[in-house]
DNA sequence: GTCTATAGGGGGATAGAC
DNA sequence: GTCTATCCCCCTATAGAC
């Protein structure tokens, strides 16, 4: 675990906070910084706006999370393992197959980005500018490697149903049918005249497409073309 | 045309400058501007950043350009116009065939993106904040529609050589296997371990793989599948 | 056109009262 | 824990000399 995230938890023990009904102030800042931060980046947010935001002083931000950084990078640690956990937990299911996982990837991706369209672009925005000493030890260099999902493509590969052997390149086409769409929205909207209706709708579809064109792009037996 | 570019050409027929061989000193600010902008965001690039870049003094930046934001307005402007006409000159060849465009479409960007893979993240997270004034006169909406590719799909889907009939998909798809993964490397090169040369590798041979996927998701005669 | 020097404002952080 | 007031640095922009 990274030093933030250590740093956070030693503080909320010590503290001693009983669990609240409606946010403490702690959450309160957390909560706002991170619409904040999503929404317009680490340079373009000012700790003014989060206080704001979170409806309480300025001051206290400092006091609960010592810098704008040390909240900044909070944020994306969290924000970031929480998306590679949800893929790492479809992934290792050991009691769906792997067309099932293709269906449950896009179906849970589909609906989460749809809730959170900022996500991605502000993950891999800032990772850019950041990463460097947030991401070291986190150690998912192994989690595809490892995973149920590599398995059962590997023995599909052995039996002959899938044709491409590098499963880097079906894991790549499976996220960026997935998540492009919505870090390119702004652009493809205007691409096309695009209603804002429009775009949900065919994010909706293509929770059932893009398992059938995977099937299409990877399955050896054609008859399974079910379009 | 826009208010910042009409106002940069007046500005150049104005001062009738002769071409020259080293880089005028305007040019310099707005390569280095370019540079730093692409690579970092309007927010976290200072016009100290820009001037030192170009080996200039920070009073010239605002000599030329006025304002940081003007600049800014500028290169977003220009990065944008050059991507899009990268793709509609390809989509309105009239004498290649839909499956030639893709070729070309996915030939063309991923060598643009191995070039300048700092490109599109930046155009995506930035049109988010200052698309407002800046490209409501681009009229790009029926840059798709009115395409000679767009007329070439239609008949494809009449023809029933085309299961989709949803153009958008098509494309969405097309451009997400192309771009998504240069927007996404960090994270993907995290998924897996992969060595900075296996990367580059793979997206060469995505030039040859992508048209062949796209025309198994798509096409409807299946003897057609190659791989 | 290009420089130095500086004005002017904004933003992160903290001192200290309550 | 929470607030007000303020410090101080840094950044954009400009004045004015050459």
């Amino acid at each position: 675990m990274c030093d933030v995230m250590k740093e956070k938890k030693e503080m909320k023990e010590k503290q001693m906070k009983p669990m609240e009904l409606d946010a403490s102030t702690e959450e309160k800042i957390k909560a706002a910084a991170r619409a904040l931060f999503i929404r317009k980046g680490y340079a373009a947010t000012r700790t003014r706006d989060i206080a704001e935001e979170a409806g309480i002083n300025l001051a206290l931000l400092n006091y609960y999370y010592r810098s704008k950084e040390k909240l900044f990078d909070l944020i994306l640690l969290e924000t970031t393992v929480d998306f590679m956990k949800q893929l790492s937990v479809l992934l290792n299911d050991a009691h769906s197959t792997l067309e099932e996982k293709v269906e449950r990837v896009t179906a849970g991706y589909i609906d989460f980005l749809t809730a959170e369209p900022h996500v991605p672009i502000f993950m891999l925005s800032e990772i850019r500018n950041h990463s460097g000493r947030l991401f070291e030890r986190l150690a998912m260099g192994r989690m595809l490697k490892d995973s149920v999902f590599m398995k059962q493509y590997e023995e599909a590969v052995a039996q002959g149903r899938v044709t491409e052997t590098n499963p880097l390149h079906f894991v790549m086409n499976l996220l960026s049918m997935i998540i492009f769409p919505f870090v390119g929205k702004e652009l493809l909207q205007r691409l096309v005249a695009m209603q804002d209706g429009a775009f949900e709708r065919m994010m909706q579809e293509r929770k059932r497409l893009i398992p059938v064109w995977i099937k299409m792009m990877f399955s050896r037996n054609e008859s399974e073309q079910i379009l």
